[in-house]
DNA sequence: CGGGTCCGCTTTTTT
DNA sequence: AGCGGACCCG
C-alpha cells in the first residue's frame, strides 16, 4: 500500500497521523491541517494498520465535514476503502445506534426527532397544562434548563432543587419526558442521553460496541460537553485507542453544554495520552496571525500557543466605522464587488461574519440591491420556513400518529374549522381512552361508527372525521410507499398549493417554490425508508446547507467554525455585538466571546476586514454605539482603515491606535473631486484614468480604469487617490 | 367556537 | 421589526 501522502506532513503532523494505540490528544491551532490529520490518520489505520473500515468510528462536527472527509479517504486509498466506517456527527451516530438498539429504548425504532420548534411548543403546552404563569416560566428558558440538565446527564428524578423554580423545571421536565415518549419522540438532547446510558446500564450492548470500534477518533473535541465525552469513552472503553483533536481557543458552544475542559480532563482520565501539539498555520498570513493573537492572548487560564505561517505578512487588517449599519453593509458588498472585479479573489472566496442571525438582513438587502448574488448559511433558511415545516409535520404525523408535537401543528392546516376547544377536547377523549390524539383521529375515519364521534359536538366531529379519514389514508401510504408519493398524497389532499399561493406576489411563489424544492429532496430518498428522510431534514447542520455556487457566503460567526475563505468581513465590532450584551455579567461568557471573535478572525486566508456601525438600527430608532473592547487588542500597526465621517469618536482613548494616521483629503467627501478623464495614482494598482464620478452617501464613487488591474469602482474618501 | 385584527413584548449563538 | 396573545366579530 501508497504511504506516500504522509510524507508530505510536517513532524507534528506526521506522529499524530501514525501515533502508536492509545490515547491521543492533538491540540490544533486554527489552519494546522487537523482535517488533514484526522483523515490520513483514518487512511493509515486502514492501509498501515490493517484496521477494517468498520472497526473505526469517526466523530466530526458537521454531515457535511463527515462527507467530505469520506471522500478524501476514498481518494487517498480507493472508492470501497471506507465502506462499513461510522462516521457523522455525534447526533447521527447516535441516532443509528438507538434504532439498532431500540428494544433497550422507552420509544420504538421508528421514534421521531423533535426539532427546537416541537420542543418549545410542548414545553409552552405543559407550562400551560400545570396551570404555571407563562409570564414567569417562558418555555424558553425552562427547556433550557431542561436540556442544561440533560447535557449534564441528569434525569427528571435526580434534577437538584435549591430554588422553587428547580422545583417547577423539575415538573414541566419529568412531564416533559412522557410526552416525548408518548409522542415516540426523542428531542436533540435525548439521541445524546439515551446513548450514553444505554452504554452505562446495558454491558451487553457496550461491550459490543466497545470491541467493534478498535479506533475512535473525535473532531472538534472542545466543543464536546459531558454526555458526549461520557459516550466516547464507554464507546472506546476495550481498545482504549481514542484519537481527540481540538482546540480550546476555539470553543465557542459552552452554551450547550460543551466543555473545554473536557481537554483536560482528558489528560488527567488517560495519563498516558500523547499530547501532540499542531502549531504551524497554513492558512493566513502573519499579519492576521497577530492579530488573532493579540485578541486570544487576553484570555484568561490558558497555555500560550505561537501561530506561525510561512505565508509572509500579507495586507494590514482593514478596520472601517460606518455611519450606520446601512453603510456598514453597503461597504462590505462594494468592497466585495471590487475585490472580485480587481481579479483578486472570486466571489465564493469572501465571507461575511456576524454575531447574530438578524444581522444579515442589511447585508442581504445590500446585496439584492446591487443586484450581487449570495449564499446564506443556515438551516432555517430553508427548513425554518412555515411551508416546509407543514410538510415535514404532515409527514411525520403520517408516518407516526402518535406525534402530538406535528398533529398540533398541521390538524388545523389549511384551516378546516379546528380550533382551540376541540383539540383540547380532542386531547381529553385521547387520555380518557388511554390513547393519543393520533389514533383517536384514525378512529374517526370511521365517522358515526366510531366510538369516539360520539364525544363530540357535530360541530366538531365532522372536521375531526374528515381529517382523521385522509391522516388513514396517509399512514396506510407511509407503509408501503415511499417519501415522494406520500408527499404528493399530502399535498394534493390537503389543496396545499392553493393555501400557500395567495396571489402571485413574489412572497407566494417563494412559498410554493420551498415546496417544490423540498419534493425534489423527498425524491431522492426513493431508495430510502422515511425514517431517513425525518432523521436527516431534522438533524441538518447550517453547515450542511453549503452549496458550492460561485458567490459570497453570509454567516454567523458559529457557522463559520471549521471553514475557511480568502477575504473575511466581520461586520457588528461594536460593544453589545461583539462581545454579546448578554454576556456582560458572566466572565466565562465574556471570555467565550472572545474565542468566537478568535475563530472569526482565524477563518481569513489573505484579507480580513473588521467593521463596525457608530450608529446601529435599534427599534425604529438607530442607537449611538461604542467600538468593540476587544478591538483594544488588536495591535495598532497591524491596522489600517479609518471612520466614515472621518472624525474621532467622542472619549475613546482607544480610537487613536486603530484610526488611521489621518489622510490629507480626510474630510467628509461633500463634493466632487474627480472627472472623466482625470488621471490618477493610487497607492497599490499605480495610474489611472477616471471613467466616472457620481456622489452617493456623502461619499464620491467613482470608476477608474488602472493600467495594472483594469476597471475598479473606488470610493474616494478611501481609495486615497492622487491626481496626477 | 373559530378566525381575523390590533397591540404589546422581546432579541444570541445550534444539533 | 416580527411574533404571540388578547380581543372582538361572524
Amino acid at each position: 500500500m501508497n504511504l506516500d501522502f504522509i510524507n508530505k506532513l510536517n513532524p507534528q503532523q506526521r506522529s499524530a497521523v501514525t501515533a502508536a494505540d492509545g490515547p491521543v490528544m492533538v491540540v490544533a491551532g486554527p489552519g494546522s491541517g487537523k482535517t488533514r490529520v484526522l483523515t490520513q490518520r483514518i487512511a493509515y489505520l486502514i492501509a498501515h494498520e490493517g484496521v477494517r473500515p468498520w472497526q473505526i468510528l469517526a466523530v466530526t462536527f458537521t454531515n457535511k465535514a463527515a462527507k467530505e472527509m469520506d471522500e478524501r479517504v476514498k481518494s487517498i486509498l480507493n472508492e470501497q476503502a471506507t465502506d462499513g466506517m461510522m462516521l457523522g456527527t455525534f447526533h447521527s451516530i447516535c441516532a443509528r445506534i438507538l434504532r439498532r438498539e431500540a428494544e433497550h429504548l422507552p420509544v420504538a425504532q421508528n421514534f421521531v426527532i423533535f426539532d427546537a420548534d416541537d420542543q418549545q411548543s410542548l414545553v409552552k403546552s405543559i407550562i400551560r397544562e400545570l396551570n404555571l404563569n407563562e409570564k414567569l416560566y417562558r418555555a424558553n428558558s425552562v427547556h433550557a434548563s431542561i436540556s442544561r440538565a440533560k447535557n449534564e446527564l441528569i434525569l427528571p428524578d435526580d434534577f437538584p432543587i435549591n430554588t422553587y423554580r428547580d422545583e417547577v423545571v423539575k415538573r414541566v421536565y419529568t412531564e416533559y419526558q412522557k410526552r416525548l415518549i408518548a409522542s415516540n419522540a426523542v428531542d436533540f438532547d435525548d439521541i445524546l442521553v439515551y446513548a450514553t446510558q444505554l452504554m452505562e446500564t446495558n454491558p451487553t450492548v457496550r461491550e459490543k460496541y466497545a470491541q467493534r470500534f478498535r479506533h475512535v477518533l473525535v473532531d472538534e473535541f472542545q466543543d464536546t460537553n459531558l454526555a458526549q465525552y461520557a459516550l466516547v469513552k464507554h464507546l472506546a472503553s476495550y481498545h482504549h485507542n481514542i484519537f481527540c483533536v481540538g482546540d480550546p481557543d476555539q470553543s465557542i458552544y459552552a452554551w450547550r453544554g460543551a466543555d473545554y475542559r473536557n481537554i483536560r480532563k482528558f489528560e488527567q482520565d488517560f495519563p498516558t495520552a500523547q499530547v501532540i501539539l499542531l502549531e504551524q498555520n497554513y492558512r493566513s498570513h502573519q499579519n492576521i496571525l497577530d492579530v488573532a493573537m493579540g485578541v486570544i492572548d487576553r484570555a484568561k487560564n490558558r497555555r500560550k500557543k505561537r501561530l506561525f505561517s510561512d505565508r509572509g505578512a500579507g495586507e494590514k487588517i482593514f478596520f472601517y466605522e460606518a455611519r450606520d449599519d446601512y453603510g456598514e453593509a453597503s461597504f462590505v458588498v462594494d468592497t466585495i464587488a471590487q475585490l472580485v472585479a480587481s481579479g483578486e479573489f472570486e466571489p465564493k472566496d469572501c465571507a461575511v461574519m456576524y454575531r447574530t442571525n438578524a444581522m444579515s438582513r442589511l447585508i442581504e438587502e445590500a446585496f439584492l440591491q446591487a443586484r450581487l448574488p449570495y449564499k446564506l448559511v443556515g438551516a432555517q433558511r430553508f427548513y425554518g420556513r412555515r411551508e416546509v415545516k407543514d410538510i415535514i409535520a404532515f409527514i411525520r404525523l403520517a408516518h407516526n400518529p402518535s406525534d402530538e408535537a406535528a398533529l398540533s401543528r398541521v390538524i388545523n392546516v389549511p384551516p378546516r374549522g379546528i380550533g382551540d376547544k376541540t383539540l383540547t377536547t380532542l386531547h381529553m377523549v385521547a387520555r380518557q381512552n388511554d390513547t393519543n390524539a393520533g389514533y383517536v383521529l384514525l378512529n374517526l375515519a370511521h365517522g358515526a361508527e366510531s366510538n369516539f364521534y360520539k364525544a363530540f359536538t357535530g360541530r366538531a366531529a365532522l372536521p375531526l372525521a374528515d381529517f382523521g379519514g385522509m391522516l388513514a389514508n396517509w399512514h396506510a401510504l407511509a407503509k408501503v410507499g415511499t417519501v415522494a408519493e406520500l408527499f404528493d398524497r399530502i399535498v394534493r389532499d390537503i389543496n396545499y398549493k392553493e393555501y400557500i399561493v395567495e396571489d402571485d406576489s413574489e412572497e407566494s411563489l417563494d412559498r410554493w417554490e420551498n415546496v417544490q424544492e423540498l419534493k425534489r429532496l423527498a425524491l431522492e430518498y426513493d431508495t430510502r425508508t422515511i425514517d431517513d428522510f425525518l432523521e436527516n431534514v431534522a438533524l441538518i447542520a447550517d453547515q450542511d446547507t453549503l452549496t458550492d455556487a460561485n458567490a459570497p457566503t453570509l454567516l454567523t460567526l458559529h457557522a463559520a467554525k471549521g471553514l475557511e475563505y480568502g477575504a473575511v468581513f466581520i461586520v457588528g465590532l461594536d460593544d453589545g455585538i461583539i462581545p454579546h450584551s448578554r454576556s456582560f455579567d458572566e466572565v466565562e461568557q465574556m471570555e467565550e466571546e472572545r474565542r468566537l471573535f478568535y475563530v472569526g478572525i482565524t477563518r481569513a486566508k489573505d484579507r480580513l476586514y473588521l467593521l463596525r456601525a457608530i450608529q446601529r438600527g435599534g427599534r425604529g430608532m438607530a442607537e449611538e454605539t461604542f467600538p468593540s473592547r476587544f478591538m483594544d487588542d488588536v495591535p495598532s500597526d497591524l491596522i489600517v482603515g479609518r471612520t466614515r465621517t472621518g472624525r474621532s469618536l467622542k472619549g475613546a482613548p482607544s480610537d487613536i491606535k486603530w484610526s488611521l494616521p489621518t489622510p490629507p483629503q480626510s474630510a467628509p467627501v461633500t463634493q466632487a473631486l474627480y472627472k472623466a478623464g482625470t488621471r490618477v495614482k493610487h497607492a497599490m494598482w499605480g495610474d489611472g484614468i477616471v471613467l466616472d464620478s457620481r456622489m452617493q452617501d456623502g461619499d464620491e464613487i467613482i470608476d477608474v480604469v488602472f493600467e495594472s488591474v483594469g476597471i475598479k469602482r473606488l470610493a474616494a474618501s478611501l481609495a486615497n487617490l492622487k491626481i496626477i
